[in-house]
DNA sequence: CAATATCATAGCATGTTGGTCGGGTATTGT
DNA sequence: ACAATACCCGACCAACATGCTATGATATTG
């Protein structure tokens, strides 16, 4: 069970562009050197999410692109299924239009892959751009704890040496 | 992002020998017959399955195919992931072997697909064939209730299109 | 020994993936 | 005006996965 890389690193744009929300546009030159995407590969994923209406872009000469609308009100799902189409974990649980199978009804298993397609759809749906944001955020501040105590260290097992 | 068939019809195939299980060794064909697949193709699955010490097999006529254990002891997981291999929404949270990304700590979308990863894994580990059997069982009683009425329309349209 | 079933391997049409190539067109700074 | 920048668009392609089918063995039973 995979996801394409459409959806992963379609993700990974929108949190570069969530990142410099607010700013000036963004060129995908930029958002592929930093996600260390191919550029070319980048704009067809990124054409997708501009027809879904997920993301706005300025032509010419220091144009780019930016979210359509605040990284709070753009959730991972809205990113995914535009790229990815639909949740399907398999053909009859469909989220816009599924098969009907000749089983129909007494088909049990059925309900394994509701189930899967609904949690996946509960993480999706509940996490936005900007709680990614907030997340490295976060994590830069930890690091830097971090690396104050392991400077310490450092320095200190400097001063053992010396002894 | 899918599933293959190969999960799918699977975990058929697993629901209808666990559905079967005490009695004698159930032939392919009959489980083809009752989920409608291909023999052969079934014959490959359940070939990985018994490989993966999930089934156990009786050659020769009256022979079969029959769960190596409990239907309460085999969990949905264990049968996807013994033909679809390891939960990998994205190759960077590769349940067995996480390709590791040249951006490692830094990944914040990796968290996400971290998240989607055990959400489904959650479901399927926490789901068993004997499980299933119960739902079978209380799905029909319910239905009986229903189907008194919808039973005599359903002969109904059966004798006119015999006709 | 014939019927039944499992077991094993090879082949194959089709579609998807993950891109590249080669052009456009719009906008800007000089 | 005219480069330079950067978005836009469609065609194309190699490689792989999928979902089978085909063929033929081997083991067991009555």
């Amino acid at each position: 069970m995979r996801f394409s890389t459409r959806g992963h690193y379609g993700l990974k744009a929108m949190f570069d562009l969530a990142q410099h929300y607010g700013g000036a546009p963004v060129p995908l030159k930029s958002v592929a050197a930093r996600q260390s995407l191919s550029v070319q590969y980048l704009e067809q994923l990124i054409a997708i999410l501009r027809k879904a209406g997920l993301v706005k872009s300025v032509r010419g000469a220091q144009g780019g692109y930016m979210l359509a609308r605040n990284p709070q009100e753009i959730k991972v799902g809205d990113v995914v299924r535009a790229l990815e189409g639909p949740l399907a974990p398999v053909d009859c649980v469909h989220e816009i239009d599924p098969k009907v199978c000749d089983q129909a009804d007494d088909c049990i298993t059925r309900i394994v892959w509701e189930k899967i397609r609904n949690s996946i759809a509960q993480v999706m749906d509940s996490i936005t751009l900007a709680d990614l944001c907030r997340e490295a955020k976060e994590r830069e501040g930890k690091e830097k704890k971090e690396n104050k105590e392991k400077r310490k260290r450092k320095r200190k097992r400097k001063s053992e040496e010396g002894v």
